[in-house]
DNA sequence: ATCGCTTTGAGAACGATTCTCATTCACAGT
DNA sequence: ACTGTGAATGAGAATCGTTCTCAAAGCGAT
């Protein structure tokens, strides 16, 4: 079920595009909102009970519109959670190179208050236009380090 | 053509996993040392001539040996470029989600210490191995922006 | 030259993602 | 409630990047 507080900002969010926030995005977000990990897509299908081509289509159209954010995984297909105006706070990751999980995980403040000056000085510098910036940690998780 | 300088340090980090330094290796790595962006596993084939499957085998087998690093593109398949032991210096990418273009950026040296003891300290906090870090900002680039 | 291992390359196989299109649905009038 | 219009759906085909297979060729040591 998705938490009503979100589905009214969600729909402003669709409302844009000219989308509606059917019963299957509906399905498909509250499974991003509930899974405690970025999901792929193919465990979105399972979780929502959406159809995979649907499922496709819809995760495309949702980081389209903001709504959803896609996050790089190790292999074996993107992963996706919801965008951070829509749930969390800004966050990063630490991505499993072994069995490809990824967790969430916040930086100091003081860190993110750097790369926000060093990104934010990019446009002058070099003619880039960022829309957001990526910082994850790859490596094994603790279940992959003892084997 | 491969530097000679590059060559030497190859051929052993190859040897370590009993490889060869191959012609087609060879023009592999050229076209990597040549290209001034990361490239995709197409433009290594074009740019060095050499059949498509044997460039799959040789990039993986490269990354494997630690000589060339996969670099997360926007879409479109991965990239590739030497690895830093081999090349440059330590750096970031920017990443156009619009064309998929991959260029090289370095952050502070204030930057990166900061991003290297907070990613030291995780083993302890979170019991994650570290293997590296990935920073990517991603926008448009300076082509795509004028449209 | 010969042996034992690595490498090669064309194509088949595969898995993830996108496309197609006939059908169904949602919302805005009326 | 009824209707019209465009959005959404879903099953399967098509596509695309990548991996696999295997017979032929290459290399280095003896
Ligand atoms: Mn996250
Ligand atoms: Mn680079
Ligand atoms: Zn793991
Ligand atoms: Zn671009």
């Amino acid at each position: 079920m998705l938490s009503s507080s979100i589905a009214a900002s969600v729909v402003q969010a669709l409302a844009v595009r000219e989308l509606r926030l059917t019963a299957n995005r509906r399905a498909v977000l509250a499974a991003l909102e509930h899974g405690q990990r970025p999901l792929t897509t193919e465990e979105v299908a399972v979780a929502s009970s959406v159809p995979v081509s649907t499922v496709y289509r819809n995760l495309a159209e949702l980081v389209e519109a903001g709504i959803v954010a896609r996050v790089a995984g190790a292999s074996g297909g993107d992963r996706h959670e919801l965008a951070e105006a829509f749930s969390e706070h800004h966050h990063h990751h630490l991505v499993c190179i072994e069995c490809g999980i990824v967790t969430d995980f916040t930086p100091s403040a003081q860190l993110e208050r750097l790369i926000e000056k060093e990104v934010g000085a990019l446009p002058d510098r070099v003619g880039f236009e960022v829309t957001h910036h990526v910082f994850d940690v790859r490596g094994r998780c603790r279940d992959c380090t003892r084997t």
